[in-house]
DNA sequence: TATGGTTATATATATTTGGGAATAACGGTT
DNA sequence: AACCGTTATTCCCAAATATATATAACCATA
């Protein structure tokens, strides 16, 4: 059965990536990323934007690391990139240490951002889409 | 003074890549990338296409490895991969031996799968950059 | 038969990327 | 003061990817 969401999961197998868009036409695929580059590399993706969500949703890097299957340090560092490039308004509050050992959150930005992503990511799919409807190879 | 990093085999030009369209708008770019899949993978994508057309333009699949500063063993990977793909019409035809050694020349649907690809890539930078022009974050 | 430039293939090595483990700092709560 | 779960940071390692290097096969031509 076909999923019409996004998963919430990121599969293991890169191919099967969802930051890979893809349809099927005769014996090819049209496939595409897209991502939004800042200062210092990749801003957004994909997965990050994925990974900031579930941010929002556990309250802490590390609960929203292991649901993806990634690890914290990874998760720590696309955390730390992300926020160095979005300068004055970062899209993640962390705390450290009290009752809860600490935890993370989406600043008003970040909510914003993710939101914003979804928007270009919904057209990009629907021009991969369109285009990989009509592939004549 | 001592050296800081040590010496790359080559310096990576990725960021560089024509692959990566690109739109700058206020400290952000879009980017995308975009591809066809085959059977097994990759079958066309922009460094693929643009190696096809030094094959024409070379006679040779080492000349246009080359060209571009790619060693001859990826080179030669690339094209089985596009052949084994293309299936029953392969997009190059490569000979052995004889007066000049050999060489490698498109097929007639190697040229116009070339054309084919230009054409997608030309709407989907044209699609990066209306969206590029109105990113907001 | 020897030559030369190319295709075709194998092996070793360099680079990149990310995971795993270990550790310290933190601070509200008990 | 001790506890606990999280953030923050470092070091080591494995897998994937790409490069360099070496060598064999090929065949029209001289």
């Amino acid at each position: 059965m076909q999923r019409k969401t996004r998963p919430r999961f990121k599969p293991s197998n890169k191919d099967l990536s969802p930051a890979d868009i893809s349809v099927r036409k005769g014996g090819y695929e049209l496939k595409g990323r897209m991502w939004i580059e800042g200062a210092s590399g990749t801003f957004l993706g994909y997965g990050r934007v994925v990974l900031l969500e579930r941010i929002a949703e556990f309250g802490s890097i590390s609960k929203a690391a292991k649901s993806m299957s990634m690890s914290y340090r990874h998760a720590w560092e696309l955390v730390d990139s992300i926020n160095r490039q979005a300068g004055r308004r970062p899209l993640v509050e962390t705390s450290v240490g009290g009752k809860k050992g600490g935890g993370s959150k989406l600043t008003e930005a970040g909510r914003k951002t993710v939101e914003g992503f979804w928007n270009i990511y919904e057209k990009f799919k629907h021009f991969l889409e369109k285009e990989g409807a009509s592939l004549q190879f």
